[in-house]
DNA sequence: TTGAAAGCGCTAACAT
DNA sequence: ATGTTAGCGCTTTCAA
């Protein structure tokens, strides 16, 4: 039994195939004779038969799908992001073809290559750097692109980020409160908008709270990884750098400052508070369970998939872009400094979803060794 | 400057489209004269000519793309499952698709008629449960199918799968030369393989070292899930079940394991050891880090991608099933039971490619609570 | 070895 | 309201 098309449709139907088409097709639905596209409906119904998507693609140079394109879908930040995108996609009738980069722009340019010959009507880039040659052309040739999770330096193309901004801020707030004062900040790198962003917003939160901006107190990493953060922490601590505690640019930043810690048999939060970017999956479950700022990965997915859709349905509209508001989630990885006497609340500056509620340290007179 | 199709390429070189299309195309360009073939290819090279997918798609009801069924892309078990199955492919030009069915059989079943549509090549299923229709559908009409980390009841479908009775004779010579005699298995659903062939295993190592085959010691869990694996041991504390180990089904279910002893005020590993199973991203981050039996998930996707190739280029050869080799890592969630005199060292028995350091836990007389 | 012709299944001008 | 016609870009018989 072959697939039935639509001139077997039609056949049934005892129409032309166009009539055919037209009578399955919401859109020109209504060009057609009631009665007759109800004929059409049954018999479609009655052979099962399923429009060919390749061949309306080939006519129409539509694909009722988009390309998805991510670093790397083993990093635990990406999969919420893409289940944020299809879900929203899905309920359309649209599909994401996702794609890996490993952060290679050649393994890029193929993929978007790939997906454009394919007829994708738009994509989703979460890989955007601020210099991006691929998005800037894209961006030219008005290709519907929005971005997600990082931005570009060129600002009109759409995006749906978190308010990194908002987000260190909560988190140096919280810091303060508990009476830090020399805090550290592990920068992603600065050739990313959440590394450069989270960095400015540092500085000023310590303009903010009139805190020494020393230059020692700031690393910014090569890359944001857990072996990164290890490596800046190991530097930090050997070059005895006075600090009570860390504001990592992400999760993996902060894993790795627990791992350079421990090896310098620094506790946290006792000795030193650590602080994290975007409540990964099971970060909580770190021992301490990681402070860190939240961010809605899959609301970022999904208003980015709303927003690239609205361009496809409007593309004479002003491009707009989106900022999530994250949420600080206090768990024990933050205490008063050693030598403090008493622990402030950080509560109510927190904002966060859960109650802050910081482990109260015993008060050892620890330093960071040299 | 329209897209370069076949005509413009073969305008240019002054031959027919036909001509171009063989010259162009690998496996018929022996058909065409050496000299035609090299202009033809310049032309080609010179207009950036790209083949357009879609048109020959439709033309040969092929399309270099495959399927690739999961539940979830945010359980960090598939990831490495899908970028192992990208690799591979990627290397002969093929591209994945990858769905998300969230264990839902109408949404797989739509997925997969969507990808049929659009003429995938053959499926990657990573969804296999032993009663499954649809698979069996897939099988009766000799569709390419290849099962990955799970297998199906029959047994003809052919499979990349962990060596799961392997895995779990590892994990319970591990527990015993530790000296545990009382082994409690949190065994996952009894309709995935994995649930059914890791219980099995269980079973046959409480035979092979002649331990009791206690009905109270087992617990079957509806899902593969951190709550459910704490459901299951806050039910065994509060039935005053009498046990010094844990063998999680899976990575998840011991981590509810974790969540449950640790709400009684039981500590691990030394009032209960605890195995998991997967060796998933981030586990060994736990506290204590969990000793697991490691799967090759990446290798899985990679060796189902290459069944499936082998299936596509070789319709008629037999299908075959792969088994991997799993591997115990020991972390510190394993220790002697409370009340041994000598931790013994279970190393050599582990198998592990880490050695087996057992923690050697401070001997406190410790039981269960009841 | 190459060209001619047909057609994969669908949609959209245009005509009636 | 429906049918006619053409064609999306490619591959593959068939004929020369």
């Amino acid at each position: 039994m072959r697939k039935p098309t639509l001139q077997d449709v039609a056949d049934r139907a005892q129409v032309h195939r166009a009539t055919a088409s037209r009578a399955l097709n919401p859109a020109t639905r209504s060009l057609v004779n009631a009665e007759t596209a109800d004929r059409v409906e049954r018999a479609a119904q009655a052979l099962g038969y399923r429009p060919n998507p390749i061949a309306r693609s080939l006519k129409t140079a539509r694909s009722a799908s988009i390309g998805l394109v991510i670093p790397d879908l083993t990093n635990p930040l990406f999969p919420p992001i893409a289940r944020g995108v299809e879900d929203v996609l899905g309920a359309v009738g649209y599909n994401a073809w996702i794609v890996n980069t490993d952060n290679d722009p050649a393994r890029e340019a193929a993929a978007v290559e790939s997906m454009r010959s394919r007829n994708v009507e738009g994509y989703v880039f979460a890989t955007a750097r601020l210099e991006h040659p691929l998005l800037e052309q894209l961006a030219a040739a008005e290709s519907p692109v929005v971005l997600v999770n990082r931005r570009a330096g060129r600002s009109d193309i759409p995006s749906v980020t978190a308010d990194d901004a908002t987000g260190v801020s909560l988190a140096m707030r919280h810091l303060v409160e508990l009476g830090h004062r020399r805090i550290v900040h592990l920068a992603g790198p600065q050739g990313l908008s959440t590394g450069l962003s989270r960095l400015r917003a540092f500085r000023q939160a310590l303009a903010d709270h009139d805190l020494d901006n020393a230059p020692e107190r700031l690393v910014v990493c090569r890359s944001f990884t857990e072996s990164a953060g290890a490596e800046a922490v190991h530097g930090l601590l050997s070059a005895g750098v006075d600090f009570t505690a860390v504001l990592a640019g992400n999760d993996l930043l902060a894993l790795g400052c627990y791992d350079a810690l421990g090896e310098q048999g620094l506790r946290c939060p006792e000795d030193v508070s650590v602080v994290g970017f975007n409540d990964m999956p099971f970060i909580d479950k770190l021992s301490p369970p990681l402070t860190t700022v939240r961010i809605p990965h899959y609301e970022l997915g999904a208003e980015a998939a709303r927003l690239l859709l609205e361009g496809l349905n409007e593309p004479q509209r002003h491009p707009r872009s989106i900022l999530l508001p994250p949420t600080l989630v206090v768990r024990r990885s933050t205490a008063p400094p050693a030598g403090t006497t008493t622990g402030r609340q950080g509560g109510r500056a927190a904002g966060g979803r859960r109650a802050a509620t910081p482990h109260q340290a015993p008060v050892r007179p620890v330093r960071p060794a040299v």
